[in-house]
DNA sequence: GGGTAATAGTTGTTTTTGTAACTAACAAGG
DNA sequence: CCTTGTTAGTTACAAAAACAACTATTACCC
């Protein structure tokens, strides 16, 4: 017997996001992974300093509002498999400066790419006018200022 | 020298929902995780057995798309804490029913207001012809048939 | 019917996260 | 300068998720 409700879960806006999150990522992470064996927050590093050039790790995780744990860990490994250099702010010796290495750049292309083509087949199942409000109001719920 | 380019982190679509999917849980996570030491799975599980009634744990994966193994542990948990009953299909004893006990009623009506009252506040910084837009496409993009 | 495959659900093991405590460097006020 | 507080980043430990192997039951089909 089952009694039907008002609000249904799928009424539910984050659950929706969640859902539809998920969804879409999975096309574009399955590519980062088995290309470059990246992590979610470490392609995330990448596409920031490929966009922005060198920056803090504090500066990616002000930015992208993700947290400095996530981050560490992240430029840990980016380094290690040599996409970026770290180096020391002399002036203030507490922050780093990342910045990629070529093959940082080359990965960096590479991804953008296919994120700007999956993200073009994503949007294309709406019309201009749609796809613009959803961007906006999708920063709005992230709290991105546009 | 940041140099900009035309495909930006921002604009990346699954980013954009993740951070949205993030950012618009956070008050209702701490909510259910506080009051009722839940866990993302297994409100969800228990969202599913108010709404529709009893189901199987198979029943709602398909449902909510969740793998059988996190319903698995999520079931266990709700069942350890007296929120559901499990009875052997006894036609096909490889299946278990799933419903709420009067304790887990309670729960699900009281997490279910919640969800609406955030739902609402969440929806309430758009006109009513952009809320629907944004629930119809996001349930476009989650693959759900609405 | 007997063997093979499929299905519902569980359990074990390995990765990833989340949280919080920690180190190192700087800042500011007396 | 020296104490107290703050900031950048790391590390350790606990919680959670991902993935794969497993049990039990049913379905298929020769």
């Amino acid at each position: 017997m089952p009694e039907k409700d008002d609000f249904l879960l799928q009424d539910f806006l984050p659950f929706l996001l969640n859902r539809a999150a998920e969804e879409s990522s999975l096309a574009f992470q399955s590519y980062y992974k088995n290309r470059y064996g990246m992590l979610r927050n470490e392609w995330r590093v990448l596409f920031h300093l490929g966009t922005y050039g060198t920056m803090t790790a504090k500066d990616i995780g002000q930015r992208a509002k993700i947290h400095k744990t996530k981050i560490s860990r992240a430029v840990a490994k980016l380094s290690e498999r040599r996409f970026i250099t770290r180096s020391r702010d002399e002036s203030d010796r507490r922050s780093e400066h990342l910045q990629l290495t070529p093959a940082g750049e080359a990965a960096y292309r590479d991804l953008r790419g296919q994120a700007a083509s999956y993200d073009k087949q994503l949007a294309d199942r709406f019309s201009k006018e749609e796809e613009q409000l959803l961007r906006r109001m999708l920063r709005q719920l992230a709290g991105i200022e546009s």
